[in-house]
DNA sequence: GCGAGGCGTCAACTATAATTAACGCTGATA
DNA sequence: TATCAGCGTTAATTATAGTTGACGCCTCGC
């Protein structure tokens, strides 16, 4: 990433106004990011006043002229308690449906962007056939029994050791097919509820 | 769920070929996205060839109808099979410093928002008198041993199913007090490293 | 077998983006 | 002042993306 990590200024909605910000910021004009881009500075303009918009090949083409990926243009977006310690007996139990159960750390707190669960799946526990969907990303870390863990088309049963991480809108499902409870710490950023 | 036709493994640099990917990931046909995002399905297909590069607000489009952000399509990596599972052997382990070491969950963390470290710390590990400082927040869960966790000018010692929430920001240490390995399991947002 | 309905693809057509070649504006220089 | 060189914008043209309506290929159920 190039060295406008911190731009602060709201996330442009429009392409075109982001490109404009982007160009100005790397000190282009658009006659100059045009001749570097392979491009004719009329394009630019008009994709700068969002008249049109732009294919991906022509974008990808100005933005080598920067240069910035296609991932950091529309990544620039902007950047993302006193109660430190919790003791297991504070951790209070939820019951999550019928056979799972977990302790949440921490409260529940909006402001927050990571969330911590200790999490019980009794033998046969299953999120369910309707896959579970949310924003964000989650990973675990199984701790003790195995867990057969589904995400979009794939599944596997995981062991203790065994881990996760995949983007939460991705489908996906939790069930342990042992006969013991399966045991794991997860985490969700931003929390899922 | 259905089924993931056979996508070659190819690397998705084509924008076409990352939307048959993600369409695919996502269970969703031609038709049935194009249905939802208001296009027609012989656009898809085209793209989906390569044979044309779509316009940035056609593929917003078609993005809104699986639904996905045009920075996550850009960003992230669709190869699930490759990316969500991990088990024990494979996450290599590494050492930090003398007596700490972890597995970190996943490979590429650099374009990720959520961290997971399984660690041990052998008896009397410790990251230091010079406190740790970064962006975001971090949280953990004790699986075994102790750990002394401390944050500002707080202290507490951890036990087995105990946990710790806190922002990264705040200087902060970790030190195994007794007298067997501590096991935890813990989480960053934004990975801090 | 055979039709119905679903799938992805494609040729022809329409809509839209990109180029070309101008325009007016500004600031620097003589 | 006059001129020039560079800027961003734009109307008309050309190139490309998107839609329409068809095709052949499947699978499912009668």
């Amino acid at each position: 990433m190039p060295e406008l990590t911190k731009t602060e200024e709201t996330p442009p909605e429009e392409i075109g106004t982001r490109l404009r910000v982007v160009r100005q910021i790397y000190g282009l004009t658009q006659r100059e990011l045009a001749r570097r881009a392979g491009v004719t500075n009329g394009a630019i303009s008009l994709i700068e006043q969002n008249r049109v918009s732009p294919s991906i090949s022509s974008l990808k083409k100005i933005l080598d002229g920067i240069p910035l990926s296609l991932a950091d243009f529309f990544t620039l977006n902007f950047s993302p308690s006193d109660n430190v310690f919790f003791t297991a007996a504070e951790l209070t139990e939820i019951s999550f449906g019928n056979n799972i159960s977990y302790r949440m750390v921490g409260r529940r707190v909006a402001e927050r962007g990571l969330q911590m669960l200790h999490e019980t799946y009794q033998p046969g526990a299953d999120t369910g056939e309707a896959m579970l969907r949310h924003a964000g990303e989650e990973c675990g870390v199984i701790v003790a029994g195995c867990l057969a863990v589904t995400v979009g088309s794939h599944e596997k049963t995981l062991y203790p050791g065994d881990a996760y991480y995949f983007r939460s809108d991705i489908p996906h499902r939790f069930r342990n097919p042992g006969e013991t409870p399966c045991v794991l710490v997860s985490a969700n950023s931003p929390p899922s509820f």
